[in-house]
DNA sequence: AACTAGGTTCGGTAATTACCGAACTAAACG
DNA sequence: CGTTTAGTTCGGTAATTACCGAACCTAGTT
């Protein structure tokens, strides 16, 4: 095995690390991920691809394939006269909807906490609201600024 | 049951959800930590007090609540000639800190990755590098803004 | 029509996780 | 010293998840 091909399984393993931690992703899910960002070959991976490199069987490599596309995570592309699809991660941009998914969920918890703070916290302990409104605070600033990554992306993306 | 308690329980159950989607938390954890959020009684709650909310056995409760003790999501505090504990969530700054966390680490994982993409993609195809610069960027940016939020934290905290 | 390529679906197993009750410990009280 | 309080530890079970192989399907190809 070439150098190369041997950094390029540690990022893998890299990557499916980070989205089994971060993400609660499977092993497999993971791996199938790190491999699609970091081959992030032109044309895409195949099923076949994966099956070999990641040495798991086709049905599981399926599966996890069709849960990484219905979370958005993933896309795949076909080419006139071939049957097979080519994989590839769904582009930046589309994949940092997630965050800000997380994000829109963040802020309406805030909304109900602040709402459920002002019927009960008596006039003397308001730094507990004082706090969860420099959080509020915190969640409209991050959206924004998520919103301004993603445009930064797609400008590079549709160059 | 008043309309507070049902709302309180309402947020609780909101809070553990959260935390089993999107922080990957056993059932059980996510209600704690829910709870303990929710309930933000000055004093804290005490394992009695979560054993019953919950109607959880005392091992559950007191595995889960040493298992977020550990990942910094809660502490405890205890009264002189009162030998019970008194649970409450960490501070928001402490808990912000996770977050910090997995955005340095995303920080050396975009490194690795530019690296590599230095050594391997040829001169065509740099729309790949200059996408994974300007993530590097954003992430950059991100911690900054995350120590910012942090910071005016504390100064409320600190109050 | 039979075959092949490119997957998908189904049924099952192995591993992991979540939770429980019962027994236990350690400190404080009487 | 015995008892109570406040939890912890241990062993086991139930539920869930991750993965597999085998059978199946469907669109071309021969």
């Amino acid at each position: 095995m070439t150098d190369i091909a041997k950094e390029r399984e540690g990022l893998v393993e890299m990557f499916g690390v980070h989205f089994e931690k971060y993400w609660n992703f499977s092993p497999l899910s993971g791996r199938i991920l790190g491999c699609l960002i970091v081959w992030n070959d032109a044309k895409g991976l195949t099923f076949d691809d994966l099956v070999s490199t990641l040495g798991a069987s086709k049905s599981s490599v399926s599966t996890n394939l069709n849960l990484l596309l219905k979370i958005g995570k993933i896309e795949y592309y076909t080419f006139p006269g071939d049957r097979k699809k080519y994989y590839k991660p769904s582009s930046f941009s589309d994949r940092m909807q997630n965050h800000l998914q997380m994000v829109i969920d963040e802020k309406k918890m805030v909304e109900r906490m602040i709402d459920y703070k002002n019927k009960t916290v008596g006039d003397g302990e308001c730094a507990s609201l004082e706090l969860i409104k420099v959080y509020q605070e915190h969640v409209i600033e991050f959206e924004k600024f998520l919103n301004k990554t993603i445009q930064k992306l797609e400008k590079v993306e549709n160059k």
